[in-house]
DNA sequence: CAGTCGATTCAGGTAAC
DNA sequence: ATGACGTTACCTGAATCGACTG
């Protein structure tokens, strides 16, 4: 640049080059785009109400007086809460769990909350966080014994008991998990609430949160999509073939990774929802948006990404969720409440290590264990680790959990442990908490121990003076490399809400295996080929095959495919069969329970009719039969290709081309 | 009636919990 | 057969269909 300016002479040059713009720079003030401070939303009141609300609630379960266990985690979680600002939160979450259930849509439990015991006693969990224990539910008597910390993995795994004093056979609860995961030790962790509602009802609680705090202080939070490898690739790719390029392959790599990286878009959060406190306006924290490819959806989210605002204002996790909708359509169906099945059923239990309790045998399955088909633990790899550890406990089930998910927790780290008999199973890292236990055990400062959980679960590994620290108490090498190599690790109490979860669904697999289907289906709906899977079990094989010979060269379509055929077969093994697609008595999108071995698949289920043409043929059939498939079309509004694929399943009988009126 | 344009659908890719 | 974290939802671009236009 002193170059370009050497006409008005050396020194002039210089101070305009060099001098000035300095000056100016100088005269800049710093200011951070983003305020570095926390802006948590203030609603009177909320401190009592929240320590009201939680002491109602175990004083109903636990008694009044509370036994001493109880009274203490509550008050030592309460005082944590309160302090650090966050009563608002759980305040906030409560209203959000009481209207879905109001609605008729259960919630289901997620994240680190269900280490809280207050979140249990307002209903934002069902995970109880207390060690496990024996609870009298006569009214009149509230006998309680609690087992110490450590004792037991998960209360439901206790014996039955009848109680000692009035005879009533005792509630099991407890699964025995630290706080401090959720709020760490001196409440610097910044925790979020995270809830699972109904797909279907996601938004609806989306705008409820809106009505809770006023227009124009929640928004949903934005994210930022990128070109990452495959893009582009495809870019560069794309460009050396339109370009005619003769290029060795190791320049269309260079040419992709110089476009990696590079923001392409914007996107919306799975669940977030940001909220802006009643003194302070959105801009005071971020640019608002609408969603790039729609201005109409209703949703506006924030323009800079969670990360970037994290930590300044409240987020809540309002995330989509098949299990809710699973779960309040097989209650529908089969009239048995969810919340009411026990956690300890033998024969449930054993569809995790054997296909005995579905009534049919491994080989007609094709899949040794009963497992296919029950969340997160229906997958291959998940089934060959059943088929390994072979739980027959609650708690099993859930340092399964644990070890299933995640990069480098079981395969190349806790199954080697355990083969080469380093330790047991039992005592192999499973979830965040028992990193943190165990340090704290092994004499670790609680802050430390607390820190180490944190840097492991996050996949960051263990700095030197963490490792110092763990050799200063003895902790054995084999957990120090476990510790190193883990790449993500859930928390306890995730693990255990979603082995609830899973765990009800397949007592119904068991109990009620055509509603299970049905509202498996339904969830799967996308990916259901009906016209293929009414063909019956040798159908459904051949496509199995077909797809197993496809090897690396399967798509991701036809992955999801297998998982629905999978069970499919499983299904006609357990004499439940599929009829064909009707017009007139089929819904648009849900799997209907015809008798108990019969189910009859929606429209949407046949590959090509969208979900559009099911609701309007669903919607127009109310006017009066279709007279021909000119009717239909018309009717309708679908296009031809849909008539003819309804036509090709038999779904339209002999129904003639032309309305037979127009002959004459 | 060919050509254009908007709407709709689908698969692949990405982000996030 | 292998190796394998599982699940959900949004955004883009290509493909397809049908309506409109000149
Ligand atoms: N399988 C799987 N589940 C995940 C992953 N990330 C998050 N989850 C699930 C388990 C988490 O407990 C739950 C909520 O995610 P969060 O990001 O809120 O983290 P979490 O609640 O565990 O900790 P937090 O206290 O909020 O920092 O979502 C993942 O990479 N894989
Ligand atoms: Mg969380
Ligand atoms: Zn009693």
């Amino acid at each position: 640049m002193l170059e370009e300016f050497k006409y008005l002479g050396e020194e002039l040059a210089y101070e305009v080059v060099v001098e000035n713009t300095n000056k100016v720079a100088d005269m800049v003030e710093d200011f951070l785009p983003i305020p570095n401070e926390t802006f948590p939303p203030v609603i009177e009141g909320s401190d009592t109400e929240l320590r009201e609300m939680c002491y109602n609630k175990a004083k109903r379960i636990y008694g009044d007086p509370m036994p001493e266990v109880v009274k203490k985690r509550l008050d030592r979680e309460l005082n944590s809460i309160i302090s650090n600002g966050y009563a608002v939160m759980y305040i906030i979450a409560q209203k959000l769990v009481t209207k879905s259930l109001a609605d008729g849509y259960l919630v289901g439990s997620r994240g680190s909350v269900g280490s809280s015991l207050a979140a249990t006693m307002s209903d934002i969990t069902e995970v109880n966080p207390l060690p496990a224990h024996y609870i009298c539910e006569n009214e009149d008597c509230k006998y309680s014994y609690f087992y110490a910390v450590g004792e037991w993995g998960s209360g439901v795994d206790l014996p039955d008991k009848d109680c000692p004093k009035c005879g009533r056979k005792l509630k099991k609860d407890g699964h025995d998990i630290p706080f401090e995961v959720f709020l760490g030790f001196e409440g610097d962790k910044e925790p979020d609430i995270d809830l699972n509602f109904s797909g279907s009802y996601q938004p609806v609680i989306h705008k409820y949160t809106e009505e809770l705090f006023g227009e124009g202080h929640v928004y949903r939070a934005g994210t930022i999509g990128t070109v990452a490898d495959k893009t582009a690739y495809g870019y560069a790719k794309k460009y050396v073939e339109e370009n005619d390029l003769d290029v060795p392959s190791a320049e269309v790599l260079r040419l992709a990774k110089g476009c990696t990286g590079v923001k392409r878009t914007s996107g919306q959060h799975p669940g977030g929802v940001m909220v802006i406190p009643n003194y302070k306006e959105v801009y005071d924290i971020t640019p608002i948006q609408y969603p790039a490819n729609d201005v109409n959806c209703g949703v506006i989210t924030t323009h800079f990404d969670y990360h970037s605002i994290s930590g300044r204002i409240l987020k809540l996790d309002i995330l989509g969720h098949d299990v809710p909708t699973i779960i309040r359509m097989i209650e529908d169906i089969t009239g048995l409440d969810a919340t009411t099945i026990p956690l300890d059923d033998k024969e449930t239990m054993s569809i995790f290590t054997s296909t005995e309790a579905l009534g049919v045998t491994p080989e007609e399955i094709n899949c040794p264990i009963g497992s296919l088909a029950i969340p997160e633990f229906g997958t291959s790899f998940v089934r060959q680790m059943l088929l390994d550890t072979k739980p027959t406990t609650f708690a099993e089930l859930v340092r399964i959990s644990g070890l299933s998910h995640g990069t480098d927790v079981w395969l190349n780290n806790a199954q080697d442990l355990v083969v080469d008999k380093v330790v047991e199973f039992k005592d192999v890292i499973s979830t965040r908490d028992d990193i943190m236990n165990y340090l704290l055990f092994k004499g670790l400062p609680p802050k430390m121990a607390f820190t180490i959980m944190e840097n492991v679960r996050k996949g960051k590994g263990l700095k030197p003076e963490f490792i110092e620290e763990m050799n200063k108490h003895n902790v054995p090498q084999w957990y120090v490399d476990s510790c190193q190599k883990i790449k993500y690790m859930f928390p306890k109490a995730h693990a255990v809400a979603y082995v609830m979860m899973s765990f009800r669904l397949a007592y119904y697999k068991v109990h009620y295996p055509a509603a299970f289907y049905a509202t498996y289906f339904t969830t799967k709906a996308q990916d259901f080929d009906a016209d293929l899977i009414v063909g019956g079990l040798d159908s459904i094989k051949q496509k199995i095959n077909e797809i197993h010979e496809l090897g690396n060269d399967a798509t991701a379509k036809d992955k999801t495919m297998l998982t629905v055929l999978e069970v499919a077969l499983e299904m006609y093994a357990r004499k439940i069969k599929i009829i064909p697609v009707d017009i007139y008595k089929s819904d648009a999108t849900k799997f209907i329970v015809v008798d108990d071995s019969t189910i009859l698949p929606p429209m949407i289920a046949l590959q090509g009719v969208g979900e559009n043409a099911a609701i309007n043929i669903q919607k127009e059939r109310e006017n009066g039969e279709f007279i021909s498939k000119e009717d239909l079309r018309k009717r309708t509004k679908i296009s031809k290709t849909v008539v003819e694929t309804l036509s090709n399943h038999g779904s339209l009988n002999d129904m003639s081309e032309k309305n037979q009126l127009s002959l004459f």
